[in-house]
DNA sequence: CCTCACACCTGGGTGC
DNA sequence: TGCACCCAGGTGTGAG
């Protein structure tokens, strides 16, 4: 599942599954899916079995399980705190902790992948193409069925590298809700809880996404400011900003009146901002109907789908009237792909 | 360095 | 029914 509320959806409901869990066995169905592994799939499948899990983290459209470290004493999986209370495990404040993890099973869903979770012994799901059998303390055996038509997407295990500015590599759950009780304002501006600032290797070159809280807005302002392309093409540019595809590139260009080949150096700042707003927008409220699903190609770990696509002003609405002139939207080909626009609302300016 | 076209793939839908 | 053709939510690479 393509952008990043799909992939959230599928982090979300990975999380609490995987945590703490152990890889009982790995099933490699079709090579292709392994494309990004640095080598064969024995490798793959030794690297992974006897393993287990700290949290589940997204930066864009990327998803990485980090690997807690080979312990040479014992296998014993470690009492974690639950996932949905709290940020990517911590590798320093406490000595269960004291080693951090330095590889992770990195996941990319490409345009038809799919995570699904499911008991042992259920009929392996269509196009399934790994399947990784799990121990988890929770919730016993599970399987993870990575499923996936086109086969863009793949499956790695890459080594962990610090991150550039030291922030956390990505997204890992909710912040706790902690309030000191006795708030001193040095405390209340300072998160509760940081991520580990380790991202995989081939997801370094990624820009942060517009829902992380460290991401670089100077920085995206200045790199729209100098770049000669359309803004469609710098959105879909997951090196200035990720998360962002075909859907919600059209949805928010759409809602900030823009025409998607309208050069980047031609837009104020305060267009900008805009765009980046709207941007937020409609990822945040995508997130919060589950993604946008067409088909069954696009669901969430349990395989339902999201709700989304009922709330498109833009994307696949080539006829209908716009939602706010009421003139028809139109398909364009760019890129070697569709383009959805109002071309009344939203038009080329010089 | 930047920008862009293209390769990588399968399967579902449509129209003849 | 069969079949050609078009469509699909992404990313890495290499040419210019």
């Amino acid at each position: 599942m393509p952008e990043l509320p799909e992939v959230e959806v599928v982090r979300a409901g990975l999380a609490p599954a995987v945590t703490g869990a152990t890889v009982a066995s790995v099933t490699v169905f079709d090579e292709r899916s392994l494309r990004r592994h640095p080598g064969p799939s024995e490798d793959f499948v030794a690297r992974l079995v006897g393993r287990s899990f700290t949290s589940a983290v997204r930066r864009g459209k990327f998803l990485w399980l980090p690997l807690a470290p080979v312990s040479s004493k014992t296998q014993e999986t470690r009492p974690e705190p639950h996932d949905s209370a709290r940020f990517a495990p911590e590798a320093h404040r406490s000595p269960a902790f004291s080693a951090a993890p330095s590889e992770a099973l990195v996941v990319h869903l490409g345009m038809s992948g799919q995570v699904l979770l499911r008991e042992p012994g259920a009929p392996d799901d269509a196009l399934t193409r790994i399947r990784i059998e799990l121990s988890s303390p929770v919730h016993g055996i599970l399987r993870m069925n990575f499923a996936d038509q086109r086969v863009f997407g793949s499956m790695a295990i890459e080594d962990l590298t610090p991150t550039r500015d030291g922030q956390p590599g990505g997204y890992a759950g909710q912040l706790p809700v902690v309030e000191p009780v006795e708030t001193s304002p040095a405390l209340a501006s300072r998160p509760p809880r940081s991520a580990p600032a380790l991202i995989p290797r081939s997801v370094a070159h990624i820009a942060r996404d517009p829902l992380d809280p460290a991401f670089d807005e100077r920085a995206f302002f200045a790199a729209l400011a100098k770049r000669r392309t359309g803004i469609k093409r710098a959105l879909l540019d997951q090196s200035l900003i990720s998360g962002i595809g075909n859907i919600y590139a059209d949805e928010a260009l759409w809602a900030a009146r823009i025409h998607y080949d309208q050069q980047t150096g031609t837009l104020s700042r305060a267009t900008a901002r805009t765009l980046l707003a709207e941007v937020r927008h409609v990822l945040a409220k995508a997130l919060g109907e589950g993604g946008t699903s067409f088909d069954a190609q696009y669901v969430n770990v349990n395989g339902a789908s999201g709700y989304f696509s009922h709330s498109l002003n833009a994307y696949g609405q080539q006829g209908k009237p716009c939602p706010r002139c009421g003139r028809p939207i139109v398909r364009e080909q760019f890129m070697n792909r569709g383009s959805h626009f109002c071309p009344h609302c939203q038009r080329l300016r010089r």
